[in-house]
DNA sequence: GCCTAACCGAGACGGTACGTCACGTCTTTTA
DNA sequence: TAAAAGACGTGACGTACCGTCTCGGTTAGGC
């Protein structure tokens, strides 16, 4: 799953779009490479793969400070060579965003019957997110470092924020069809007006106290009035 | 400045809040001070503590990786010893905490004429906050940095997210004396309304597009427009 | 070859005294030992082992003072990681003792001819040694730089003092079963008649003049001359 | 007491001989110099002299090895500041060497008898001075110390030694005259077959088993046996 | 059923940075 | 001006990781 250059993990097919996904796999090019120059000697162990990913979320689970979750203790923790790991992320930081993505939770099921609930329901899932940060200190931790390393924020922001995004957009659009809000929107604008208050609580503040349940839908609405046609 | 276990700087007495500012002189009291309980020995060099700080803020804004500004480099930097630096501060979060306030933009003066334009003022300096940081590249890199050390984050809230936060309030207080907007709000959950977009503008995506100069007014009456009486 | 707790070398089979040697070898059992609990992971290279010694005595021998002889030097010196010294040696102490050995002259060859002739090739070697550390300065600092440190002088003594003791003790036995001395003598007493007036010229001593070749002649026979049936 | 070019004590009359004594005063010359060039400013106390001095006693007497006997350690527990001690000793060399003058033992008194009574009163002090040694661990550390040093060595050997060596030449010189032993021996060689076994076992050999008291009269014998006309 | 290439664990290797300590110099107040 | 205090630049200490590199020992195909 990494990116490393010396990725040689056969070839998992899968979606259409994630980036770094794209380098090792595609279609029949990649069937026909299977056949023809198959990767020989002992192939990779998936095992080995998830048991190092399992060992960061450990570690970090266990409060370990991300800072000191580095690639020996990682391998200790796994009871991995410290080559293996560098056999297959180019260091930490690639680490990481792949926990990260392991860690993700799912998109949110969106049942389309009207924005305003849509747009809670992806309001909730931000929410979530947020307590299940604070119960796991995980990803509050793994987010917070990644912005020090520009290179895996790009990347997760291309493959977890922007689909998302876009995502949240898409309903927002069919709000305006549906009348729900006027026309005269910058809909970029007003998709922030949802989103940045969530995300003031669930990630500056995410122990402020608790995420109140009711609060998705509080300031849905609240937003929501300002905005009717 | 910093609250190293070791700090003996002189002067502790103090004003009502600013918990890490206190340790500073300032005033009469301070003279008192320095009369009474002297500190003895050859004092610290207020030179040398700018030099250090000066020398992570010339390191960072010549783009160095914030990860890669060791206690070391800083030294090296400075021209300066690094028990010199273990002296004032007790590792690279306490030093940068203190490189992040010294870079903080000094709260914006509110004319107090409407809650509208104080709103719009509070808004305009998060932007321009985000705007140096994006071109200095610095608050941008040490604010995720301290994000992942929990002790640094505590403190910067405390002294720099908190304050603001109350002035925040304190303007729509007035605002729903004046009636400006409506007397039955959640004011905590208003002024996330107000800010959280601003936030994601400036934090989250700082490098989408220029942050247009009409941003802040833009939320500012999108939000009032469904808090109005 | 060092006694260090972390020292894990596999095994080298050789000789048959040198007590630190020991500790890593002791024939058939470790031939078992090599086949059962095979040291695992890259072996400690000899090179590297060698590289450091020579560094210390290049050192030395450049006429650096013993006291700025510093790891930290010595890795520079021998183009070696500090961990590297640190994983065989676990200090200057125990370094330096094994310089000390790796320098060491080997035990002179006696003929057994006569005990006179046995106790001059002793004196001998003795003088030589001398000679070698005052143009190499490294015995002499060395030596000297022991004596302040218990331990290693223990193991010195342990190693190399007292084995040539009892070859000269060996040495004055066959003396009175051949009747070249008298049989009433303390052997302990005599060794150090003759020894002794060696050791103050060639240690304590050692600049005062060229140490002349015929000194352990006239030593041999003044003292001889006391002890004769 | 010390060379330390940053010396200023007063008195710099002196005796005839030994060169590091001199610099101290001596009775009512020093009062004369005293009152002509007294020095200005506050004298230097000798209480802190004798502090100093006494506080590295202490120090190895307790067992403190003599390499962690640092010149802030013997501040501290002189109760002094370090600035104090740099300003009467360049380093740790040349106060190590005032201390061992400091603890160094009077001279042995020779009745002039005989000259066998004469070696043995001076085989004697040193055995005592070897008992000492090992009682207050003081001299045997600082000796063996000094050795590494060549400068402080030199002056001890210069102060110390050499006014001893003398002593013992001329002792031998006499036996020369009175015909207590042959006159066609070279004196040198004479002397250290006498002192070389006493080192052996005072200084190489310092725990080997207590010294015995008859061992003076032993090696003088043995010795003086075959030297007799 | 071998052969062989790649994987795997372990850990040595040359480095860099850590945080502490002592060096010898300096700068301050106090006496 | 000495003395105590302690800040200062320097640099060594011993430890921990970095990312690379051997080692002996598995696993899989492909012959």
């Amino acid at each position: 799953m990494p990116a490393h250059p010396a990725s040689r993990t056969p070839a998992r097919i899968q979606g259409e779009s994630g980036e770094a996904k794209v380098k090792r796999k595609g279609g029949a090019l990649v069937d026909l490479a299977e056949q023809q120059e198959q990767r020989r000697g002992r192939p990779r162990s998936e095992a080995v793969e998830r048991a190092i990913i399992d060992g960061v979320v450990a570690l970090v689970e266990e409060g370990v400070p991300l800072a000191e979750v580095s690639i020996e203790r990682v391998a200790r923790t796994a009871g991995v060579g410290k080559a293996t790991i560098y056999r297959r992320w180019s260091g930490r930081e690639e680490l990481f965003c792949d926990v990260l993505r392991a860690v993700e939770p799912e998109d949110p099921q969106l049942t389309g019957a009207s924005m305003r609930e849509d747009l809670i329901a992806l309001l909730e899932s931000m929410r979530l997110r947020g307590l299940a940060n604070r119960s796991s200190a995980l990803l509050h931790n793994v987010y917070a470092q990644m912005k020090s390393q520009p290179k895996v924020w790009a990347v997760y922001r291309a493959t977890v924020i922007e689909p998302r995004r876009r995502l949240s957009l898409e309903v927002l659009r069919r709000g305006v069809e549906n009348g729900e809000i006027r026309d005269d929107v910058d809909l970029e604008l007003v998709n922030d007006l949802f989103t940045g208050p969530m995300l003031v609580r669930s990630v500056m503040r995410p122990d402020d106290a608790e995420l109140e349940a009711g609060l998705p839908e509080q300031i849905v609405d609240s937003v929501l009035r300002g905005l009717r046609p």
